[in-house]
RNA sequence: GGGCUCGUAGCUCAGUUGGCUAGAGCGCUUGAUUGACGUUCAAGAGGUCACAGGUUCGAAUCCUGUCGAGCCCACCA
């Protein structure tokens, strides 16, 4: 680590820059992120592996927010488990993202006036790579801006040696075992892109359309793509349609544009006879629905529409060569012109979209590769079943079924030109070898995108070699992503690893590839607007990061949601999370400006401790212990011998709800430690009785908390312990701060909130009363068994400004404000009050007394209440009663 | 058509298995401050928990319905 040639005291303000990228530098020499098992000490290896891959970023641009969320999710979750001893792997990587990076590259040629295939398949090809690697460095480095403690040595992309070699093998296998298979099937097809795309490429979206009824020879029928009636082989009418029944197994002519043509009429199931005319257009080539039909009754299949979404030849002579959507004005025009069009009819129906593109899809029949899912989707479906695989938050877990149980066979192959190539040879006939063979050509195809994605948890270990790393760290641990790639991605994950038989090296059994899926939100705009190009309302991470420093956009990032909640980028949130880095400085600063020696509670006098020493260290037992239930996930440790912990958290926030965790965090540092305890301090630290315990306690208090922020705030953290600290070992390596639980001191955290309580008392007594704020006021205060309160009486001096505070005295009975706090009664003379008001004041607590009386009467008259109510319930409402009416007592007799 | 969220203070949201007088931050009002921090501190105002029923001793929380907002899935011409 540098040791800073710093002057003594640190500045007053934290400066970001001046440390993340030396930090960030430091951390990664030193080796600490990497596995401990990768050094060579015998004890590091025992250590229980905690594993997350980083979903790839995609190299078609720079890093968003919905990474940065990302990023920041999974570096907490990693820090965490380093410090509790876990033997941490966080492997980065990037997603060549086939389609995507190609239709980037599509668009920069079109800015040139030129298209693919001017450039050639080859050319293309190196063109896209250059433009992936560029994006690929950028996000690298951006990566590394957010502070990921990530193992750079084992960076990962899809198109690296070993992952092709994994897509290989990961194909050939498949293939083998009847998993692939090859066939002319129906798909989805994107004109602009060229590509067939899987079923989950499509984006359907409602919109307004045109439904318009033609007249059929006898029939009627109803389309919204009149042009593909060029591609027509019959009508079909449901069998029981006695309306219809002479016609079914004739012929009947209709009249086309390119001249009358002959229409056989089927029967088919698939008809619903109660919509429209209960007659049906049948176009087997370009729809989904006609293509059954037309497999069912054997009919011809034209294909009218071209790849390129023009008119072909067959379409006749008067569309051919016309986009589709050209070609359907001039076919309307045409149906008005012979008045053949009987209606049209304005309606909204739903039209898929090509999600790279934006593009209409285009059904058509085409040679494509599949994965047949039939079989591998059971263990999928079985693994959520059997609770091997877990969603964060649950209701995933639904979306993931239902998805599932829906599936179709996955089509694999596309046509673009950047990509994973099919490995595999095809013949004239269509007959497959995975060798080379006579008569056979290498594939022309590529493979899907999400077919190297879907290998990553295991492509990125090693796989298919049976490495170290594969051993050790597959499966992994949890696997963080955004939900609205749960289709895309977890499930084809869980699917290959079935699919591939991708078994744990240790147990030998077939487990999904991660216990957990952890789903975060989308980050939306501050008006909640998703975020778009079109609007241009993104939100450059690195621009906040320069702006407000990586910890502030962490902590912004990782504690505003609730896991699966969407989130909103607030700008003004982002001032509070520099902020709140800025208060942990102060806190820094101050403590270690002011106080020497070792944080070391076992050198505490126990006869010298106040109540809110002991106060603020339960507080503190209590942050430590929530924070620890939101990273520690007990169902993840639940095999023998993996916990390497002394003691498992109570369930103070949910597992993963790293939102919870800040917060209390945040209320901790801010609130009772710098608000109160720290101003206390200032007090005890004057008493030679109390300073050697408080200055003790400041040094552990920040230090724990330096520890417990960590994960959500690398940076200043990291530089507090080691500029402020002095610490030779860094943050980042050093144990996770245990917090033991004789600690856990329940009555001293009461009182201390009870004699904060007082002072806010006496401070709203002076606010209500307009008394200067630099003024000194006198108060009294009479509790049975005060000695406690006695024993505050310097801080309660400081804090509620008195000059005069006589504990369990009698107070006189003029010109006082009086006030009671539970047992506790707070009398404050003041100068100007009059006799008049303060009576008024009386009244006015005397009245909330008796209303609290009357209601908790109320309840314990209640016999069903006292009946059914849980004991311990009834109790306190019965102690509550017994404080209101000792109140009342009190109050009374302050009265003249 | 099927599924999933969500309606709580002016704004953004917490509110764990039903149980104190429903919380926080921002914003607003008032005031303070020469030693950790103005990237600060103190005090205050502000809510019929969308609406209507029901279950219960007790509902923001559970159930049903209504209204409103959003998301995902689906081959109906």
């Amino acid at each position: 680590m540098p040791k800073p040639q710093q002057p003594k005291e640190l500045p007053k303000a934290y400066d970001p820059t001046a440390y993340e990228d030396r930090i960030y530098a430091a951390w990664e020499k030193s080796g600490a992120f990497k596995p401990a098992s990768d050094g060579r000490k015998r004890a590091d290896k025992d250590r229980r592996p905690y594993t997350i891959i980083m979903p790839p970023p995609n190299v078609t641009d720079r890093l968003h927010c919905g990474h940065a969320v990302m990023l920041a999710l999974e570096d907490a979750l990693i820090r965490y488990h380093r410090k509790r001893g876990f033997d941490t792997l966080y492997l980065p990587g990037t997603d060549h993202a086939a389609i995507a990076t190609a239709s980037m590259v599509d668009k920069q040629l079109a800015k040139e006036g030129k298209g693919r295939h001017d450039l050639g398949r080859k050319k293309f090809e190196e063109r896209t790579m250059r433009y992936a690697l560029e994006n690929k460095r950028t996000i690298e480095e951006q990566v590394r801006a957010m502070g990921t403690s990530c193992d750079w040595s084992r960076n990962a992309f899809t198109m690296d040696e070993p992952r092709r070699g994994a897509v290989q093998e990961a194909f050939r296998r498949l293939y083998k075992k009847g998993l692939i298979y090859r066939g002319s099937y129906m798909v989805n097809w994107c004109p602009v892109c060229r590509t067939v795309l899987a079923d989950d490429e499509v984006e359907h979206q409602e919109q307004e359309g045109v439904l318009y009824h033609l007249a059929y020879g006898p029939f009627t029928v109803a389309t919204t793509r009149p042009e593909t009636m060029v591609g027509d082989t019959a009508v079909a009418v449901h069998p029981k349609d006695k309306r219809y029944k002479e016609f079914v197994g004739k012929t009947v002519e209709v009249p086309m544009i390119s001249g009358v043509r002959k229409i056989k009429v089927v029967a088919d199931d698939a008809v619903d006879p109660e919509y429209g005319t209960g007659a049906v257009k049948v176009t087997p080539f370009h729809d989904r629905t006609d293509y059954a039909i037309g497999g069912r009754h054997k009919l011809d299949a034209p294909e009218v529409i071209g790849e390129d979404g023009t008119m072909t030849a067959a379409a006749g002579k008067a569309l051919a060569g016309l986009d589709r959507f050209e070609a359907r004005k001039k076919l309307v025009a045409w149906l008005k012109r012979k008045k053949l069009l009987k209606k049209e009819e304005l309606m909204k129906h739903s039209v898929g979209r090509c999600y790279r593109s934006d593009d209409v899809i285009e059904p058509r029949i085409s040679d494509q590769w599949f994965v047949k899912v039939s079989d591998i989707k059971e263990q999928a479906i079985r693994f959520a079943e059997d609770g091997d695989l877990k969603f964060v938050p649950e209701r995933f877990g639904k979306t993931y079924r239902q998805w599932l149980e829906n599936l179709h066979d996955w089509c694999i192959s596309r046509q673009i030109w950047f990509g994973h190539p099919v490995p595999a040879f095809v013949n004239d006939k269509g007959d497959v070898s995975l060798t080379k063979k006579a008569g056979y050509k290498p594939s022309e195809d590529t493979l899907d995108t999400w077919f190297s994605s879907a290998l990553w948890p295991f492509s990125t270990m090693g796989w298919p070699k049976q490495i170290a790393d594969f051993k050790r760290f597959f499966p992994n641990d949890v696997l963080e992503t955004g939900y609205d790639i749960i289709f895309f991605w977890i499930t084809r994950m869980v699917l290959m690893t079935a699919a591939l038989d991708v078994k744990d090296e240790k147990t030998g059994q077939l487990k999904p590839p991660f216990h957990t899926a952890y789903l975060h939100g989308l980050v939306r705009d501050a008006r909640g607007r998703k975020f778009s190009k079109s609007l241009g309302n993104g939100v450059d991470p690195l621009e906040m990061i320069g702006k407000y420093g990586t910890d502030a956009l962490r902590w912004m990032l990782a504690t505003s949601t609730s896991p699966g909640g969407d989130l909103k980028f607030d700008e003004d949130r982002l001032v509070k999370s520099r902020n709140f880095a800025n208060k942990l400085w102060n806190i820094s600063r101050f403590i270690t400006g002011t106080v020497e020696g070792e944080a070391d509670l076992k050198l505490l006098r126990a006869e010298t401790l106040t109540t809110f020493d002991r106060g603020i260290l339960h507080k503190l037992y209590r942050t430590a212990q929530t924070v620890e239930a939101a990273f520690h996930d007990p169902a993840a440790y639940d095999k023998p011998g993996d916990v390497p912990t002394e003691s498992r958290p109570r369930q103070l926030a949910k597992p993963y709800d790293l939102g919870f965790a800040g917060n209390a965090l945040y209320e901790f540092v801010w609130s009772d430690f710098a608000d109160w305890y720290l101003e206390i301090a200032k007090v005890q630290l004057r008493n030679p009785e109390t300073a050697q315990n408080t200055a003790i306690i400041l040094k552990y208090a920040l230090e724990t908390v330096l520890g417990l922020l960590h994960p959500f705030v690398p940076f200043v953290t990291e530089a507090v312990w080691q500029d402020g600290l002095r610490k030779r070992e860094p943050l980042i390596t050093s144990p996770w701060p245990v917090v033991h639980e004789d600690l856990d001191q329940p009555e001293d955290a009461d009182r201390f909130d009870r004699i904060r309580e007082v002072i806010e008392t006496i401070r709203r007594i002076r606010a209500e009363h307009r008394t200067p704020a630099k003024s000194f006021v006198q108060a009294y205060l009479v509790a049975d068994g005060s000695a406690w309160l006695a024993e505050a009486g310097d801080a309660i001096n400081k804090l509620a400004r008195l000059s005069m505070l006589r504990v369990g005295q009698h107070p006189p009975k003029e010109e006082a404000a009086t006030a009671v706090v539970g047992d506790v009664t707070v009398v404050v003379p003041l100068a100007g009050l009059t006799s008049e008001t303060a009576a008024q004041r009386l009244q006015a607590e005397m009245e909330r007394a008796k209303m609290d009386i009357e209601r908790l009467k109320g309840r314990l008259a209640n016999k069903d209440y006292v009946e059914n109510a849980p004991k311990h319930i009834v109790t306190e409402t019965e102690a509550k009663l017994r404080e209101a009416e000792a109140a009342l007592a009190k109050l009374e007799s302050r009265q003249g």
